[in-house]
DNA sequence: TGCTAATTTCATTTTTTTTTGAAAACTTTG
DNA sequence: CAAAGTTTTCAAAAAAAAATGAAATTAGCA
């Protein structure tokens, strides 16, 4: 053997590599799935996150065993977050495909994309909540207002500190 | 009509209130299910929190109109949360279930129950990929290692902001 | 322009999650 | 302590979400 390895047991390097991409894959596929993506969003980026190289679908397709269809979906999700972008290769017809790896703008681009637009709807649906009170009972109708002003309260919480959270500084 | 009602149209306080109750199931019910909860849990919290009274289980069941069993499931992963908790009803052997309103504190223990465990997990993965470094190319592994350094980094940053952002003052 | 490789779309299948409902297990009280 | 009321549990059914794969579309190249 050319090039004796340090590694525990006596592993190849591309074992080794192997271990670390699935480790990768493995990490990923759970912190996508705490944001409600599917596995196999997961597994593409994770792949990638730990590539040297860009590489095209069809790459991805065979070394994660998934289907044409989830490999196409699952990128064009990663591309609308912002999560993975293409790349030339020269002389390669095929796209290539790269992980973004600034997880604060990934970040900052899931908040925009995938909960800011429920916010929207949340503020609109309180205020058909006021519009519905009856105005009758005082009691019952200071009742109601209290909880509707904590709704506007949590809501206002989260428009603001989400973006903040996220650096977008928008206040 | 002994109580004319100022709200629009003719309706009566009985149906204004069910408005309300059913735009705050509808709230709920989307909340939740960013959080990943399922819809059966937001819609219980959404009756909850409207009702000026403590509700029994049946109450819930049959107002929903969903089943026992959803029903008790929904209720101990509400308890869990400590989004709802019991009141006792004098001459009533049924439990009487009320929602907790401060969403700062059922925001902090969502964090704790349902996020924080998975940062525990993520950081023993890590530590995993840097044991399965092969430490051999050289090139190869420093691309590595700075992608590992990045995961530390966030989830570093996970375990500091999301307890701060829910003021559970941790750090 | 026509040919081929690459990618997307989408109806169908598979898998996963949620709900149901009836039986089991408690709990209160007469 | 038994009987009735209440709640939990859990196997089975239903619903929802995700993956598949083949047909349709698009894009690159000669």
């Amino acid at each position: 053997m050319p090039h004796p390895s340090p590694i525990s047991g006596n592993q190849s390097v591309r074992e080794s590599n192997r271990d670390l991409e699935i480790e990768s894959i493995d990490f990923f596929v759970r912190m996508m799935s705490m944001l409600g993506m599917p596995r196999s969003v997961g597994e593409i980026y994770g792949l990638l996150y730990f590539s040297t190289t860009p590489l095209p679908m069809d790459q991805i397709v065979s070394r994660l065993g998934i289907s044409l269809g989830s490999a196409s979906q699952g990128l064009k999700t990663l591309r609308s977050l912002k999560a993975v972008r293409t790349s030339y290769v020269p002389g390669d017809r095929r796209d290539h495909y790269l992980a973004e790896t600034e997880f604060r703008r990934l970040f900052a681009n899931f908040i925009k994309e995938e909960i800011m637009p429920h916010m929207e709807s949340a503020k609109e649906r309180i205020e058909r909540m006021e519009d519905s009170l009856s105005g009758t009972d005082e009691q019952t109708d200071e009742f109601y207002q209290i909880r509707i002003e904590k709704l506007k309260k949590l809501t206002r919480a989260g428009g603001r500190l989400l973006p903040a959270l996220a650096g977008l500084r928008k206040f």
